[in-house]
Parts: structure tokens; C-alpha cells; sequence
DNA sequence: TTGTGTTTTACGACCTCC
DNA sequence: GGAGGTCGTAAAACACAA
């Protein structure tokens, strides 16, 4: 979904060239940040760890109706077109990651996949890609930092806290923001080998892709999710008077459900990509 | 330019599990 | 007790209308 729309995208998203220096960083062209957080030093990267088609992760007892294989991501990953418009961009390229996608085909319909994206008469605000093509300001240092965190909370800021020295949040790149989806997308629970190698890949702190991001990312989805069934359950009562559905899921969207191999499942992010692209 | 609403980082509090 | 989860919230960053 973003991924695909961002990528295809790429040539005309970045007009301005000056816009995101950090796009074109090949992954090698990525440092790794200095620790700022204690665990952040000890890790030791683990080669090879993308050759495990779960993140090394063993065949554990997640069993997510959203860790489909990476063979699904052809569907939302990079053309080749946009592999070759921005060689290197993608630091995320397992073998079982099939980037090749036939232009036009897959889920993405065809104003997405072939020119700008086409609001919707109605549509007042930023499509929900916007944030991928968002100006950006100019991008926070990958590192972080200006972040310092003031022990302690209630000092200031209202209620008393600074939370950094000079700005309160830093701002992630597009390449970050779509290495974190797309590895969302994939499993919305990370594991630890994964925290590590993701976030040294991005330069960010195993705290930031983890405790912020992951978590982050999970409570949009719910919030989403919870939308979702208010406007259906509105629609419910206002069209039919029929009873509600049968075995509708509440809240998680099924991140807790069974792993049973229902086609008919439809994972929130699904739900979310069609949602988007409608929109 | 400004006001306003939404999204994105980041945190603390609290809970559960091992 | 530590790790990692949710939940609620603050505030910066951002888009857009007036």
C-alpha cells in the first residue's frame, strides 16, 4: 500500500532533490547511530538474519493472520521502476521479497499505480499517502540528536517536562517511515533480532523502532479499527434493520484471532488498504 | 498569515507474563 | 524485577481553509 504507492511514486514524489537526502542513502550509506540508550550498544548484528524468510524468528506460536509470507509484498513493493529510479533506497530487499511487479497490476488501481494521486471530489484534506510526500521539513538527523531525554517528568512543558534540548520530536524520514511500515506490515510484533537489525538498518534506537513506533503504528491501526466498526455499525442501523453481523471483531481486528487459514479473513491493514485506496 | 484540525513522535502509568 | 504490551496524553509537524 504505501510502500507500492510511494515507490511508484518516487520519480515525481522528490521533485525537489534537496528534499530528502536521506532517500538516497544506499542502506551500506546508513551509520549507525551512536547509542543513546544503553541496550542500543549492545547489539551485535546478525548476519544473515534476513535469509530467515521470519526473521530468524522461530516458528514460533505467532501465528498473526498478518505474517504472510514476504510474497505478498510484491504486491505493495517497488516496481522495478522504482527500483532503478532510486537504486539503494530500499535496505529491505530479502530474497523472498519479490519486488517485481507488472505495472498496473496487483492492488494498486491504476491512479495510484501510474500518475499522481487522484483526490476524491470530496476529498478536502491530503490523501492518506500524503504523509510519504509530505514536504519535508528539513528531516531530523537520522541519529537523533537533539534528543535528550530530562530525567524525571513535570519540570516544564505544561506540565513540567522538556523532553529534548532543543526540539520536542524529531520527524522520520520517508525511508524510515517506510521501512517501519513495511516491516509492519509484514508482522505487527517485531522480534528482538529483527528491533535490532531494523533499527540499526534505519538508524534508530531499538527504543524508538519498538517502544514508539511498533506501538505507535498498533494504536493507529486500533484507532482505525475501532472507526471502521463505529461507521459500520452506523450504517447497520441506519440501512437494515437486520441483526448485526456474525462474527464481527472488535478492537484488535483480529490480531488476536485464531490462525486458523480463513481466506475469508481480512487483516486490518487489508482493511485499511482498501480503505485508502477508495478514498 | 493565521487559525484549526489531523497526524506523528514520545512519554508515563499501569498491566501481564516469565 | 525486567521486558514488552496497551492506554492516555502532550506537543511538534503538517495540511488546508479562510
Amino acid at each position: 500500500m504505501y510502500v507500492g504507492y510511494l515507490l511508484d511514486k518516487d520519480s515525481n514524489m522528490y521533485p525537489n532533490p534537496v528534499r530528502h537526502p536521506g532517500l538516497n542513502l544506499s542502506p551500506q550509506n546508513y551509520v549507525p547511530a551512536p547509542p543513546q540508550y544503553s541496550d542500543f550498544a549492545s547489539y551485535h548484528h546478525v548476519p544473515g538474519i534476513n535469509s530467515d524468510p521470519h526473521h530468524g524468528q522461530p516458528g514460533g506460536t505467532w501465528s498473526s493472520p498478518y505474517a504472510s509470507s514476504r510474497d505478498d509484498w510484491h504486491a505493495y513493493g517497488p516496481g522495478p521502476t522504482a527500483s532503478s529510479a532510486n537504486p539503494g533506497q530500499l535496505g529491505f530487499s530479502p530474497p523472498d521479497f519479490n519486488p517485481v511487479q507488472p505495472p498496473g497490476s496487483g492492488l494498486l488501481p491504476p491512479s495510484m499505480s501510474s500518475s499522481a494521486p487522484s483526490l476524491s471530489p470530496n476529498a478536502q484534506r491530503r490523501n492518506p499517502y500524503e504523509w510519504m510526500r509530505r514536504s519535508g521539513v528539513p528531516q531530523s538527523n537520522p541519529s537523533n540528536e537533539n534528543l535528550v531525554l530530562i530525567p524525571g517528568k513535570g519540570e516544564e512543558h505544561g506540565q513540567g517536562k522538556t523532553r529534548t534540548k532543543d526540539k520536542y520530536r524529531v520527524v522520520y524520514t520517508d525511508h524510515q517511515r517506510l521501512e517501519l511500515e513495511k516491516e509492519f506490515h509484514y508482522s505487527r510484533y517485531i522480534t528482538i533480532r529483527r528491533k535490532a537489525e531494523l533499527a540499526a538498518t534505519l538508524s534508530l534506537t531499538e527504543r524508538q523502532v519498538v517502544k514508539i513506533w511498533f506501538q505507535n503504528r498498533r494504536a493507529k491501526e486500533r484507532k482505525v479499527n475501532k472507526k471502521k466498526m463505529q461507521q459500520q455499525s452506523q450504517q447497520a442501523t441506519t440501512t437494515t434493520p437486520t441483526p448485526p453481523t456474525v462474527g464481527t471483531t472488535a478492537g484488535m481486528g483480529g490480531i488476536c484471532s485464531s490462525s486458523s487459514s480463513n481466506s475469508n479473513m481480512v487483516s486490518p491493514t487489508a482493511l485499511t488498504i482498501k480503505e485508502e485506496y477508495l478514498s
